[in-house]
DNA sequence: AAGAGTCTGTGAACTAGTTCACAACCGCAG
DNA sequence: CTGCGGTTGTGAACTAGTTCACAGACTCTT
């Protein structure tokens, strides 16, 4: 077991609430994994392995058409978990995992979850959370896609990227490429270029090295 | 209190495990309310009045955009809920609820449904697995919307909404109008017309009468 | 520092889907 | 039966967004 794991598990809210020796046992239970950029953590079609808790790095939830084209149905940063739908139901997976950087997971079996959310009525509380914050973000893409124009769900979606840094600007820092723009809003590549160009030009954007600064004073960005 | 009530919320999946005399008390502290076609049950921005639990009717959950274009979330029939979501995070309303037909609910407080959940853990199984549902409907609309065409979202609709009948073909009974089906797979009405007369020319699907019927052989409608 | 690979900008042709406009149709209230 | 609101079919013009093609910029690696 890796050093520092304990601090870690400590900080993921899924575990918010669980004393800190259940948290030794569970940490002596579950296994960690690693993965370099590009790899796929999980494959559509999949059975559940079990609960994975992100460590370090990042990956992102995709589907794929036939064609290649894909769209990325979120993010996800440390201390948040997922694998937790095909889990709960039993259904296959419907989507990949792909590690965008180097990450690392603590992958907990089925069984042991199962047998921790019977007893740690808290942490079903958490995930009823975790899953409805999920719903909303989704229904929220869907009528992003089908009501508004690319322009819009580019604006939209760098805002939602964005965090204040320590000048108190809104940043987007993430190294995002415009490829995986594209693939978060769902729209070409170069559709996503001319986008942010026109944005520049309006002033609702501008540009620091990799950083996009994103002009919060634009009501209608 | 409606006299055969208590039936149909033994029905209601939410209620599964819940011993008879919990729902009596249930029953007795839950309004009954009854809405018009077309009524507007929630509004978007909303704070949460209660769980709403769907006795008779139909209803949509929508997104609209400013200019009045309308994607339909889901539609919701008869032991379905809705309403948890602003309940379980506090956060706003984000979507319209709208009756399709004439329609009655059973309201729970929130504070009430609150305390339920405390003392029935099995409930709170049961929303996380509708939960883990929708969120994975939700997901593959976004794929559908991202990375299919009309023609193959207005198929899929089709397949999904489609009940085997008594002589076991699929069918699409609901009386779905063009512009309902329109708002479900985001595209005009016009274009969903000129779809379906596309599916019926292959013999994907056919009429009879306001059904549409679907023809299950072809693997790829 | 050179070369390979990846990312970005932009013009031009193309296409899926929208919008508009209008005729025909259906079902039902009076 | 008659008339009227909602629904459907379809042509034609338009447009947002895609796709292709290619040049330039950047960034690793060795």
């Amino acid at each position: 077991m890796h050093p520092d794991l304990l601090p870690t598990l400590a900080a993921v809210p899924l575990f918010a609430n669980i004393p800190q020796p259940e948290l030794v046992k569970l940490a002596a239970l579950a296994r960690q994994e690693n993965y370099p950029k590009h790899a796929e953590i999980m494959a559509e079609g999949d059975r559940s392995s079990g609960l994975y808790i992100l460590l370090s790095g990042k990956v992102k939830v995709v589907l794929r058409s036939e064609e290649g084209k894909e769209i990325i149905l979120a993010i996800l940063n440390p201390t948040e978990f997922f694998g937790e739908m095909a889990l709960l139901d039993d259904a296959p997976r419907s989507a990949d995992i792909v590690a965008m950087a180097s990450t690392t997971v603590l992958l907990i079996a089925k069984q042991e979850f199962k047998s921790w959310l019977q007893r740690q009525p808290e942490m079903a509380f958490v995930i009823i959370k975790t899953l409805a914050q999920r719903l909303r973000e989704a229904d929220q893409k869907i009528g992003d896609l089908a009501l508004m124009d690319v322009y819009g769900r580019v604006a939209r979606t760098l805002k939602g990227l964005a965090k204040p840094d320590i000048q108190g600007r809104m940043v987007v820092s993430e190294n995002l490429s415009q490829q995986s723009l594209a693939d978060i809003v769902g729209a070409s590549r170069e559709m996503v270029s001319r986008t942010l160009k026109d944005l520049s030009q309006v002033g609702h954007i501008w540009f620091d090295g990799k950083e996009i600064i994103i002009n919060e004073r634009a009501e209608r960005i």
